[in-house]
DNA sequence: TCACTAACCTAACGTAGGTTATGAATTATG
DNA sequence: CATAATTCATAACCTACGTTAGGTTAGTGA
């Protein structure tokens, strides 16, 4: 099994898009597989990034621990499931893999998954913009399964703040934020009336100052670590490897 | 504002990693900015996908309308974010997306950015596997928010289901799946008894039944109704527009 | 100025799902 | 084969959040 018997590569094939230089161009990226034996890990959360793999047999999972003690499973891998892709365009890993069962994996790296992308730094940093998006998702399904509206809200507080400020959208803690509470509901999943309620008890606890559409965090600090919020998510750079080999590119 | 205003490029402009090439390639993929009103509808699920935005001023979010007359959001957009890459890859619109307040979108189409990966088709298989995976976590995403144990537990195994009968490892509407309770748990968010509470529902309903690691749907169908199932983004093909290109190129 | 409306707050009450606990069935291990 | 460790089922009880409802405030327009 190689890239090739990918799940998505596959539906290329038979629609007849890959050339003989392509498919014997992805068969040249196969590496040695691996046996993995039953909860065997394959990489740790925050570890270095550098490579994805294809899993051949058995059932993988990526999951993040979280501070409360439990985990959230963030998907589970079948066999011709790719792996890791999730971290692409980061420096570190932002959730931890390992197999279920016993199975066999082919890793790549992500060097050959970039050179692929024939040295082209703008089609990388799609690529990136595209990662980096799902890694927000990410983020707020683990909000979503494993917290509390008190702690989702400030997460959420917490993401927009840290966003705008990103864009230079944030004067003395303050900022204007147009969502009316209906919108933040449909966002959380939670009822309109919940998320007043919850505005509340962050206002009692002087977290959150808000009037209509102008809000305040007095104390951005508490609330991150209100959340344990960890940013790497939002990383606007790209890792320092891409951009060596993007400056030795022509 | 064009493409290099975005977050990442940004990015990768200050890293050094843009070439002066690059970046007028970048500037002559901007097309005229578009004013948009409050609320104003950019596209609707389902549509034809063929671009994507930079939004320049206001803010956007992406949501999907449910059956049971909510709707759950899954990003806002704030100046500076690309708005549509989720789509990319896609032949119609998984979400749709709508302005918040007034402002100002810059379009651009998909094809322009397909060329930057030099036609090629691995590259494009790469980043379409990407955001798929995207999809599939977003699926999971309007599940946690909107829906019942038991909906999102239906869902949960119908998905499981198609992901299996792809690679033929289904059998008579039988599969093998080597998940505890305790490991859905952490996926869908719920406490382990619950699970159990939720698959015994599901038994007495004849909709699924289970022995330890083997599963049988007797009518798949029946569940896919249940949760009105939209399997779009399971779907392993490019659009019909991608393999014109890719076949057209050398 | 006074309607009219959208957004928000707070209270009262009901319920889906969390928690804790106990026992049965299954699988792993010496 | 005996025993320990998982995994699962079900029950009893409790809480976070949904729902319904009524009232307040801030805009908007005639």
């Amino acid at each position: 099994m190689s890239l090739i018997d990918t799940v998505v590569m596959r539906g290329l094939s038979t629609q007849g898009a890959l050339s003989q230089e392509d498919k014997a161009l992805l068969l040249g990226l196969e590496l040695s597989p691996r046996y993995m034996s039953a909860s065997e890990v394959l990489w740790q959360e925050s570890e270095d990034a550098d490579l994805f793999c294809v899993v051949k047999e058995g059932w993988a999972y990526s999951y993040r621990n979280l501070k409360n003690g439990s985990k959230q499973i963030l998907k589970f891998y079948l066999p011709g499931d790719i792996i890791g892709i999730r971290d692409f365009g980061f420096t570190r890993r932002l959730a931890s893999a390992a197999m279920i069962n016993k199975g066999v994996i082919c890793p790549f790296s992500y060097q050959q998954l970039f050179e692929l992308f024939g040295r082209s730094s703008l089609a990388a940093g799609i690529v990136a913009t595209a990662t980096r998006q799902q890694a927000q998702l990410s983020e707020r399904l683990i909000y979503l399964g494993k917290y509390s509206a008190h702690e989702q809200l400030a997460h959420f507080l917490y993401e927009i703040y840290l966003r705008l400020k990103r864009i230079k959208a944030v004067r003395d803690n303050s900022f204007f934020m147009p969502l009316t509470q209906e919108l933040i509901s449909d966002a959380l999943g939670m009822s309109p009336v919940h998320v007043s309620r919850t505005f509340s008890m962050l206002r009692d606890e002087g977290l959150v100052i808000r009037n209509r559409q102008h809000v305040k965090l007095p104390d951005p600090e508490a609330l991150a670590r209100l959340v344990e919020f960890n940013d790497s998510y939002i990383d606007e750079f790209l890792p320092p490897s891409f951009s060596e080999l993007l400056k030795a590119s022509p």
